[in-house]
DNA sequence: AGAGTACATGCATAAACGTGCAGCAACGTG
DNA sequence: CACGTTGCTGCACGTTTATGCATGTACTCT
């Protein structure tokens, strides 16, 4: 079996069985652990899984979300998380993508702002029910388990109905070469469909998103109004810049 | 089972009871209680669970509150809640009504019942998120904050394009006279949608509900197909059942 | 106030880890 | 064909990490 091949047969896996043990994975391809540690760690250098002691477990799925509730970056998130708050202007419609880092934005809002909040995302809608002010529509459809979120025919179909001024979309890699991506095709496509109802969309990258990639890409970097990052300097943004993308804070 | 893992179980145990027992754990993973502590003590340091003596309880005020709401009355809704998730066969569809006493039914629903449920209701949906057999349709539309469902035009147009087995309703009042009402007009209107679009329709009435009225009515007692009420005997019970009303338990 | 349980700490063991090194096959170049 | 290069692999070594047990302490309940 070949090096590559191998490396894509652990994604396989990982995707369909939520972990993968090195020791197991030895026995069973009949190679040593050492190799397969070696893969896991440069799957991992790729943002394509997450490295943990013992073997690994998917880079977007359940562990990232349940991690990123607070303990990732905490810090990067909120920072995050204000700017975007920032952009919304009172009396505008804003679409809200599910995630915890859109759920930051949510708490980051003036509580007597005045707007209407468009969203797939069940958990983002019962955040904003003490925001008096704030109008809420929420997009019905099949809830997709893994990120509690709208999606599918139905989904994409009331989304058709919408319009908003400002799209804030949610990722789990924001990579140079393969653009904003996330873990699931559906919900690729759901994205996808909002930022086109949307004048403007913003892009929410907290520090760990920068420089990872998942499966399936969302858009590429040209088709969104700008990234919004925290202040840190790094590699990524410098990289994405180069390309001509636009990262906020310019400067903070 | 991987120690990362394991603590993401940890994670998805706490959201789905609202508390976890180190001993219990520790024999349900068939590791010893060391382990588990030591697990509780790090997620808590990252903030995403709080140590309690004994165990451990979710850090996120949402959360718990929905845990105190349901303490508050603890014995009555469960008792009401268990009797509906009885009546909900594998395989069949079931549309929710928002409210304490339906979330309270979600949480009686055995973690792996293959069915399909459909509901106005952001946090039912969300409550969901971990019964992974479970497929959730949620009814889009403006979210009404008062009750935290979606109503409106939207709500009942999305509404009408579904069919289900069972409707659980969860009203404010359930009275002899004035029959089943509520506290909003909108709301009313969603709530004799719903009963529209299932074959049997079933209240959930916890002991506060039975003789009390709201300002608008929702359906008249002979629309339903039964009255589901706890096993406490009861005057009011008495009333229905003379108009030959069907209160569940018959006899418990 | 006392019994019983949960807890933190220290320690020992075993597993997993990273790194450096050597063997080997595939490949490209002369 | 000969040779050097490159990349992959497995092994050996020392290090780090997770786990369970034992001890003494802190807490809760009666």
């Amino acid at each position: 079996m070949l090096a590559a091949e191998r490396r894509d047969h652990l994604l396989t896996r990982l995707q369909a069985e939520g972990s993968l043990v090195a020791k197991e994975l030895a026995a069973e391809l009949g190679i040593s652990e050492d190799s397969i540690r070696r893969d896991l760690r440069d799957l991992a250098a790729a943002g394509l899984c997450h490295r943990v002691y013992g073997g690994a477990v998917p880079a977007s799925p359940a562990l990232a979300d349940y991690a990123n509730r607070e303990s990732v970056e905490p810090d990067s998130k909120r920072r995050v998380a204000s700017q975007a708050a920032a952009l919304i202007q009172p009396g505008s419609t804003v679409i809200l993508d599910g995630g915890t880092t859109t759920l930051a934005v949510v708490q980051a809002l003036p509580a007597d702002l005045g707007c209407t909040v468009i969203t797939h995302s069940p958990t983002i809608a019962a955040a904003l029910v003490p925001h008096a002010r704030a109008e809420v529509f929420l997009l019905g459809g099949r809830l997709f388990k893994h990120s509690a979120v709208t999606c599918g025919a139905a989904a994409a179909e009331a989304a058709n109905g919408i319009a908003a001024d400002l799209f804030f979309l949610g990722v789990t890699g924001v990579h140079p070469v393969h653009g904003l991506t996330t873990g699931d095709a559906d919900e690729a496509a759901m994205k996808r469909t909002l930022a086109g109802r949307a004048a403007d969309t913003y892009v929410l990258a907290s520090t760990e998103k920068l420089g990872a990639a998942s499966r399936y890409q969302v858009l590429p970097l040209s088709a969104v109004t700008g990234i919004i990052a925290d202040g840190t300097p790094n590699e990524t943004v410098a990289a994405l810049t180069g390309q001509g993308v636009t990262v906020l804070p310019l400067q903070a």
